[in-house]
DNA sequence: GAGTTACGTCAATGTCTGTAACAAATTAGC
DNA sequence: GCTAATTTGTTACAGACATTGACGTAACTC
């Protein structure tokens, strides 16, 4: 009756010795406190993982030694006798550092290990690749002085860019940036060290994942930014796909014999949903579309545009959206029929459009996912929205550490 | 530069004794002999486990005292001295059952540790449910017997249903065979212990994972019977979705605003390039399209019929073919940018129509799947055919003892 | 002060590792 | 044909390490 579960990789391919068992049970131990949603005490942890008092009074010891937990108040466990030590995560120790390449703005941000977002600053987009790039290494830097000085060590880079990656580092296309084939992480690496290069729409969904933890564990975080992207999790974990090229959603067939897209196929989801295409919509824009921001803020000046003309009741606009929500609700149809997730999340542009659009996609959902009769999807804004992929990107790098708490503890 | 990974959920949730530590080593080395492709001396799995000799000595004895594995004779390594002592997977011993449901028939196979298909048989489907779950349980019992007078024993059972189902146990919807709500575990269970129910796209796949291994790990398998269902690879295993419904491709729309479908929607695949649509476009065409075979072989009558039709000259069923395998290429276009594997397997039916579909599927993935410039995905026909789903059943239920074969010391 | 609960400490147990030395089976050379 | 060298596999024993289980200590309520 258990769910089966296949697979031709072994589980772990490395051989264990007395050694690793010891690296184990503490990392378990690590992400039972990482997972607690109140400080926890060794009781519980006890408890909670299977292990012997003693041995988490061991591991214990070792998490507080290396400045990964901190003793919280005593908490009154409600009865009488001693009361329990709470263990939480130390606000000071490694920290992930983010980085976002928009259309319309680069970002950084420093993350704590409770999640807690304690940097985040933005800036204009310079068009030229490399330009870009030493502006974000310049961020990158600033946000690592701005996290030393509150006991903060980043211990991981990532960069979100909107495009398929190599070897997490090489942007192979970039449509909106105009970049093909920039080594963005070999242009960082000299300022910022290590740096993973992964897709903003996957990262975005990452984001919402460990803003959410444990509510949602399935679900799809579409990225409304120029490139409709799919960030999809399944159990807690990121659909990467063969090479990492998961989530193209924009350029699934809505029609397929539909007008032609910039891509060269015919009838795509970005020809009906894309932002430029509902901004187009109107005679009344004469937005630029793109145009990088040049405030400190994050600027989404397409959607606010949008925005802005739907309120002021353009009609063409507002049908305009209307088609790209039943598109998206088509697209969207075909990926929960083809990966079964049960909560469709509106990210990036979307999520300030999510109103207009809701309505059609959950239409079509409701119409073609060959299950929704008696399972629906729950379609919703995502709550992080444009800022995402900068936090997922952060959290992602600091999450190497919550999981495997044994890297940080070895170089400390 | 390693391909990060990211979850929420734990490596292992469970913690680990000095106990599991034996069961760990002893599982590793077992899966090393699994994938060796030739038999694989003590000295060769103590350089592949990274394990000492005296260890894999004691692991071996134990797999040899329990029956898992056998000494091969002694093979030459070239040089001189004591010659290997070659180890394969006993041809007896443990082995794994599976039952598949399909429109024209119904199947049983039995599968060794080794992989090797040891009975393969076929029976014609009564109509009613019951009656057709009672003729599987038959069957199962048959393939026991059989089995049993080889020295194998069956320790699990897996059955190929077409449609989602929960729970591993309940067929929500099966149009095709006029199913819903059947809890086709529950109705085998008396007769053969206990069944794990599973759609059969997945164990289709399944089947041509195990059958290439390790040739491919990443890919989706199109099973082309009456649903059109695929079964999705990644890394060696099988995505199951939220919910275990994943691979519903047959309502994955190819022109949203197309002909009404029998779900509901419109424009869905299932009505370009189902078998029933493509046979129907001939007026010469009178099968029944989906009659019960009665022969004790797999008659795939639809297929052959469509073969037989255009190897005579019908134009009319030529072209239903070329609007297939062109629909077949939009919606598997919309796969592969959503999920991103790098080959197709055209499955079921489909390997037998290969020929005719191959192009039109070829064309429309490279047109539309943004990668496909830099990262061509391969089309082939599935070498398993429309036997993969049982055959694929049956790996599944004894591949829990490939991947842990403490279990069955455990009871040996 | 008694009772209760939380936490720390210590010897005992079991597993793997490493380093041996040893036995077995074959080739190479005289 | 016999001996030496070579490679493979087994056995033995000390050492290291982590978990366990039992016992002892700390802190708080009634």
């Amino acid at each position: 009756m258990t769910r089966p579960v296949h697979r031709v990789a072994p589980a772990t391919d490395t051989p264990v010795r007395q050694e690793s068992l010891r690296a184990h049970n503490l990392s378990l131990t690590f992400r039972q406190i990482v997972g607690a949603p109140a400080p926890i005490s060794r009781i519980e942890l006890a408890v909670a993982t299977g292990l012997t008092r003693p041995t988490i009074t061991r591991i214990v010891d070792e998490l507080l030694a290396g400045g990964l937990i901190v003793e919280a108040a005593p908490s009154r466990s409600g009865n009488s006798g001693r009361p329990r030590v709470g263990l939480s995560l130390a606000p000071t120790g490694p920290a992930g550092l983010g980085l976002d390449i928009r259309v319309d703005a680069l970002s950084a941000c420093v993350v704590d290990l409770t999640g807690t977002v304690r940097h985040l600053a933005f800036a204009a987009r310079p068009p030229a690749a490399a330009d870009a790039l030493a502006r974000l290494a310049e961020m990158g830097r600033a946000a690592m002085a701005a996290a030393a000085a509150e006991d903060l060590t980043v211990v991981g880079t990532t960069l979100a860019a909107p495009g398929p990656v190599e070897n997490a580092s090489v942007v192979r296309f970039a449509p909106v940036l105009g970049w093909r084939d920039v080594d963005a992480g070999a242009a960082l690496r000299p300022a910022l060290g290590e740096v993973t290069v992964d897709h903003d729409a996957g990262l975005a969904a990452l984001g919402e994942l460990y803003a959410s933890a444990p509510a949602l564990r399935n679900f799809v975080c579409v990225s409304g930014e120029f490139d409709i992207g799919a960030g999809i999790v399944l159990e807690g974990s990121l659909l990467r796909g063969a090479r990492g090229w998961s989530g193209s959603l924009g350029h699934v067939a809505v029609t397929a014999d539909g007008p032609e897209c910039a891509c060269g196929a015919t009838g795509c989801l970005q020809h009906y949903a894309g932002l430029q295409q509902i901004l187009g919509a109107s005679p009344a824009s004469a937005a630029p579309a793109g145009g990088p921001a040049t405030a400190s803020v994050p600027v989404l000046a397409p959607a606010v545009a949008i925005d802005t003309l739907v309120s002021s009741g353009d009609t063409a606009t507002l049908a305009a959206l209307e088609r790209a929500g039943t598109a998206l609700g088509v697209a969207l149809s075909a990926l929960v029929n083809i990966i079964d997730v049960d909560t469709v999340l509106l990210g990036g542009s979307y999520s300030l459009l999510a109103s207009w659009l809701i309505e059609g996609v959950e239409r079509e959902l409701n119409r073609r996912v060959l299950t929704a009769s008696w399972a629906p999807v729950s379609v919703r804004p995502a709550p992080l929205g444009p800022d995402a992929a900068v936090i997922g990107a952060a959290l992602s790098a600091i999450d190497r550490v919550r999981q495997d708490p044994n890297s940080w503890l070895a170089r400390a």
